[in-house]
DNA sequence: TGTACATCAGTGAACGCGCGTTCACTGATGTAC
DNA sequence: TGTACATCAGTGAACGCGCGTTCACTGATGTAC
């Protein structure tokens, strides 16, 4: 299965720069080094083989956000830890997070299966009252947006880990305070999700 | 020059689905009901066309944000406006909407023209201490995300007046919080922005 | 261990369709006299 | 006003390149005996 692991890697490398239909078959298999008979023998198309490389990307992503959010309980901290999640993820993965963005208006949503946890959270913290919102709804789209914002920044800008992490802390800040939390807690929250990064 | 306009027409009626790799010149003309040759009198190529019709749309955009700001000189009242201008044009507009959050990425980098008067804005407000930020930069980036994820929800769901207004108000109030206005404040000049939109 | 055979990922030449692009031509409109 | 000519947007048939897709073949690996 090496060929098939090197036309997917080929592939999120392109499609960090272009669309799936700017891109030529032929540049996908020049690019992973294979035969081009051999796409056929693992993938039925083009649509099918980037849903293949989609599903790959949201598979590595939730992966780090379950990590991050590993025994967190408390709904602020747990939102501006699955924030940091998705800044490692684009750290660790910047071609892949751009094939992300690129591809997310599909996930933006609000019944993604990214965002059910995400709900959760919004809906725990209003329950007790950190949360002032207006609706469960309304506030998923708008951690969706600032998140999406934050991500694009970082990628876009090929921002460094020490440049991502003060951005993020901006953003998680504001954010919180979007939520209804007053700005000192905010910052106590963003500062607490910031220090359990590794470095 | 009929011939070009059914073509722009066409354009961003097709674009509003798919990428203009996606996107045939035959189809274009088919659609426009113009000859295929016709195509190459008024534009290069595929890009130089896609780039006539986002800077169409870009130019509409403007419009209705400074027909929207016109005369409003408070800076948190010229933000919730702006928002405001945004998503009327997606309520008139939808599918040039859709052409444009295609685009999004491009326009997401804070220095991006759309984005001057956001930046001053923003500056005023901090300056007069009614927005408490973390940073310039940060909060642009943050009005963007939140825009962006407000105009995606209405157009994808197809929301109309009434459901976009309200889910507006909704994330205009979170945005305002975010930007560090108390919560009452921020009601009140969300619902300030609402009451001067056209029905 | 050695031999014969089956399987199947991988190969790359070949094919033919559909695409972007060209171009000789048409016909409507404007202009000179 | 009428005539002759120039201009140029618009046309659609034609072309040929590059693309997605196919397929007969190769060679490596596994299995039976």
């Amino acid at each position: 299965m090496r060929t098939r692991a090197a036309l997917l890697r080929a592939g999120a490398e392109l499609l960090a720069d272009r669309s799936i239909d700017a891109i030529a078959i032929s540049e996908i298999v020049d690019h992973a080094g294979v035969a081009k008979g051999s796409f056929f023998n693992h993938f039925a198309d083009k649509d099918d083989f980037a849903d293949d490389i989609a599903f790959g990307i949201r598979q590595a992503v939730e992966l780090r956000i379950d990590a991050a959010n590993e025994g967190v309980t408390d709904p602020a901290l747990r939102v501006a830890r699955g924030i940091r999640g998705f800044v490692e993820f684009a750290l660790a993965e910047p071609r892949d997070a751009r094939v992300m963005l690129r591809r997310a208006s599909r996930a933006a949503n609000a019944d993604h299966p990214l965002n059910r946890g995400l709900r959760t959270d919004l809906a725990a913290g209003a329950a007790t009252g950190q949360f002032r919102i207006p609706s469960i709804d309304a506030s998923v789209l708008y951690v969706i947006g600032v998140c999406q914002a934050l991500l694009a920044a970082i990628v876009e800008r090929e921002l460094d880990r020490d440049a991502a992490e003060r951005l993020t802390r901006e953003m998680v800040v504001m954010l919180l305070g979007g939520l209804g939390m007053d700005e000192d807690t905010a910052e106590r929250v963003a500062g607490q999700s910031a220090v359990s990064m590794g470095s």
